[in-house]
This record gives structure tokens, sequence and C-alpha cells, in this order.
DNA sequence: ACCTGAACACCGTTCAAGT
DNA sequence: ACCTGAACACCGTTCAAGT
């Protein structure tokens, strides 16, 4: 299996393989047919080798999960320096959505497994960091970093989870047609505010509106 | 398959299955065995069926998915007519998380599957009536009304996933010793806010003080 | 250590058939 | 309409074995 003629190898030689590589080709999977169609076999087979060849360099399925989340957190951008703080939490912020939007897996690996590895710690210490020179104590720190987190996470989740619906043509059909159905008579507000609604599904403005929210409020309690 | 002595069924008899009883089943088995082991095969397998006898009620997976969602989304008690808006606001949002933490299914529905169904637009309309009473223009209600879903979305999917990870003590032991690891020259601040970190992934005043902080920047945009 | 190959215990879904 | 039974094309993972 995997010979041609000429004795040409089509499964990679002997000691290519690497964690490296094989977390490369695993995100590549996830983002070409999405992150529900990828396997553990379907990587191998890409690599051409068997399935249990993976198993060298990873416990399981969720151990590559962590590690391509890794691999992607750490592509993440410094936090400027030269900035006031609220500046400095919206960068964080927006380059973590652009970060899950560029890759769409990193949603669900960010929201399906629980945070470890360095990477990950890196950038909870950026935010931290910034918040702690603002002046704030440690226990407001930690629940506004939490709250910033679970808010990206949210709403960037749900931005994706959108967008992937509207290009599927038959699931979009069926979103429209129930949104029709709706009676004005029992969701007067739902079918007044349809066209808002659906612009607000989304989009650098409606990410902006929300972390705006939080951070007015949070400048409520700014502690200088 | 199926015959006992006497000739007992042990499958249930035609005609006893119905969309509702495959929906009850369906959650029973997610909250039983979690919602990553739930599978259509388990489902007609407790009810005594083939896997088939599921089609006829629901197109596919994702189909019988959407109805368990509604199910859930339709035990959400109605909006307080009699209080002032942020409470009627801060309502919605707490008694669509506590839905949520009894039910921690409904994270991954919710965050899975596009919103579509007539209780889930119950609730949308419940929460965009609210802020329309309150003055708020069309644009500022539906930009808010996503705002406040995906917040509750976010926050709540990862306090209910690190809560079953705090139940895994395996997971758990390996969370403690990554978070050990890491040295304090590199994450001085990630180090020092450990327990305030621990402390804040989860429970109410987490979960309210995000919230106020939303609703705090809201106020300031009060429009009358 | 690194990888194979067969096997186990599963999946969702299609298709043809029975009542 | 309602449900069965066999089959298809998959899964993740274990286990024993080879180099």
């Amino acid at each position: 299996m995997g010979h041609t003629w000429l004795g040409l190898m089509a499964r990679t030689p002997r000691n290519t393989l690497s964690a490296d590589l094989i977390v490369r080709t695993a995100l590549e999977l996830m983002e070409a047919k999405g992150t529900d169609a990828f396997s553990l076999r379907g990587v191998a087979g890409e690599l051409g080798v068997g399935p249990m060849a993976l198993y060298t360099y990873f416990r399981n399925k969720d151990d590559l999960y962590d590690a391509v989340r890794d691999h992607l957190m750490g592509l993440l951008p410094a936090v400027p320096s030269d900035a006031p703080w609220p500046d400095q939490v919206r960068a964080v912020c927006r380059s973590l959505r652009l970060l899950m939007l560029q890759h769409p897996c990193l949603a669900q690996l960010l929201a399906g497994r629980p945070l470890s590895g360095h990477e990950t710690a890196r950038v909870a210490e950026g935010l931290l960091g910034v918040l702690r020179a603002a002046g704030f104590d440690a226990e407001t720190a930690a629940r506004t970093h939490t709250t910033l987190f679970t808010y990206v996470l949210g709403s960037t989740s749900w931005e994706i989870q959108m967008a992937a619906e509207r290009r599927d043509p038959e699931a979009w059909r069926r979103l429209r047609t129930s949104m029709e159905s709706l009676s004005a008579r029992d969701f007067p507000s739902v079918v007044e505010l349809a066209p808002e609604l659906a612009r607000t599904t989304g989009g650098d403005e409606q990410f902006d509106y929300g972390l705006d929210l939080l951070l007015a409020g949070l400048q409520l309690r700014t502690p200088s």
C-alpha cells in the first residue's frame, strides 16, 4: 500500500514526522473542510501515514486540538505599550477577534477546551498587565479579564457561526422563511427590527459597540 | 430481536413514538451522559426502536438538536413587566444563564446552531420589547440585544466548560500543574493573580460583574 | 522511539422493503 | 405514514507487533 512504480513511496518516509508538521497539517484541514469534518484519520491520510502514527506525538485527539489552539494563539501580536489603557484593552480584544475570524476553528478550540499552555497564558498576561498598570486591584483585574475574554469569545463565535450559515444557501433559505413566518402580532419587535437584527449579527461596528459598552462601564470604576 | 419469553416486546409498540417523546429522551441522554456522548443510535436504543425510526420525525441529527434547543428555550420565564428597564434586562439575562446552567447542553445547542424557531424568537422579543419601551432606537436596540445575548452565551458557556473540567480529576490536575509551571518572570501578572483568576471563572458574582459593566455603559446612552 | 496493521466498538445516513 | 434491517462510509482508540 502506498507504493508506486519505481518504488517511490506515497507515504512520508520514516522520521520526517513531527509534532509541528502534524499541527500545521491539522490546521490546514480544519480550515479547508471545516472543524467538524476534521478527523485524525484525515490528518494521517494527508501525511501518508497510518492513523496510529500520530499517537507518537499526541496522546489523543483533544491533545492535538490543544496544540493547534496554542499554535494559533502564538500568532497574536504583542500589546501596544505606548497608549492609554482603554486603547490597549481595545487592541488586545480586537486582535483576538481578528485572529478568530482569520482562523474560524479557533472559536471552537477556545470554547470547547479549558485554557492551558504557554501561548494562552501569554494572552492573559498581556491583558492583566494592562489592567494592573491602570491601577485596578487584583480582583477587579481578574474579573475584567474574564469578562472581556468571554465577551470576545461569545460575540466572535456567534459572528463566525452566522457567517457560515449565510454561506450555506439551504440553511440560509430556511432561516429566512422561519423569520418571515413570525406573526407581527406575537412578535412585534422582532418583526419590526428584523433588518436591524440581520445587520447586527456581525461586523466590526457590532463588536466595537459591545466592547465600548464594557469599556464605558469600566471607566466609571477607574481608580486614579 | 426484542422478544422475551411470553412474547412481550422489549421495544415500544407501534404508534407510541412522537416528536415530543424523542425530544425528551434526547434531552435526558444529553444530561445524563454529556452532550458529546449523545447519539441518535443511543436515543433509538433507549426508546427500543431502530435508529431509522427517528427519521420519521426529524430530518437529521441537527434537526433534532434544534428541536431540543427550542424545547429548552420554551422553559424561560416571561419578562417581569413591573420594573425599571435595567432590572428587566438583568432578569432576562439571568434567567437565560440559569437555564443554561440547569441544562448544560443548551450552551452547545445555542452556540453551534443558528437561531430559529418560535421559542427562540420569543426570547428576542422579550428583550427587544424592553429596550424599545425604554426609548432606544431600532439600531441601538438591535445592537444591544446582540451584545447582551453573546455576552450571556460566551460567559455562561465558559463557566459550564470550566465547571466540567473541575469535575474531571485528571484534567483538573493537568490544568493545575500547567498553571504552576509558569515562571513568575515571564508571566508575573498571571502568577500573581492566579487565585483571583481561579475564583472568577464562574459564579453569580462574576456574571453580574460583566453584566453591570454593560448596563452601566448602556445607561450612559439612555435616551430619555 | 517510531510506525504498521488488524481489530473493536462505535457513528450518521441511504436505500429498499415491509405494514 | 411509520418502522425495520442491511449496508455504506466513516470515526477514535487499543493492542500486539515490527524496525
